[in-house]
DNA sequence: CGATTGGTTAAGCATATGCTTTTGTATCGC
DNA sequence: GCGATACAAAAGCATATGCTTAACCAATCG
């Protein structure tokens, strides 16, 4: 388990996590400060600072902080190479159905003059 | 910390482990026996039975036994969730990103005037 | 048949995760 | 300055995770 953990792995297990999609959520609609980002959620404030490090860590939430208080913004552009992995993933597997749609289509033409010798 | 996992939960914690990312990368090309899958990555068979078991707890895979052999195919339906769950975030970003053009519109516009009045 | 192949189960262990409470520490509003 | 506010850091604890080894079972194959 010795952690040596890619972006990509940060970013799948930031977003494993309930609450954590949850702020992300929010954070799509814009920024917010941190109490802002703990109102919602059913837990003590240093957990969701938990959260969001791991978020940051993650680098799917940026911050910044403004005399007391901490805001937080979306990292669109991680949120983005997620989504891009999945994609590829869906892109190779409807290849292969295209490959398996003309196989198949061959098989029917064949087919076809199977049936027309009976 | 209690257990109670969404069906989207257990696909992002799936996806966060990167042996578990290469079994599904596979699988994207065809289904696979459980050695098939074994072999690429450098562990003890009985890991990549729990990676495997993750997977399936998560319905990104789905395997039937024939024989002694498990054969093991991917479950599309179930990456194409969490890429949907991507794909809205994203899509309320840009929902904001063209609003916060169309603001920035209308003050050029009102600049407009402003610099006219200068 | 007996050996091999492919998979399964269980136990054990180190580290990670998701909380909590407690105790700070700046900064703002008066 | 002084109390309230907003965050921060640290310690503790229960459970989860990602491996390992060892033992086991059931289909093949020679």
């Amino acid at each position: 388990m010795l952690n040596q953990s890619t972006p990509l792995d940060r970013a799948f297990q930031a977003l494993a996590d309930p609450s954590r999609r949850a702020i992300v959520e929010r954070l799509t609609r814009g920024p917010a400060s941190v109490s802002e980002l703990a109102k919602p959620l059913a837990m003590t404030f240093p957990a969701v600072m938990q959260h969001l490090a791991v978020l940051e860590g993650a680098a799917l939430v940026a911050s910044q902080k403004i005399g007391r208080v901490r805001i937080c913004r979306l990292e669109a552009s991680t949120l983005d190479r997620a989504e891009a992995w999945l994609n590829a993933r869906r892109a190779e597997w409807e290849r292969r159905f295209d490959r398996l749609g003309r196989y198949l289509e061959e098989l029917q033409k064949e087919g076809g003059d199977d049936e027309a010798r009976n």
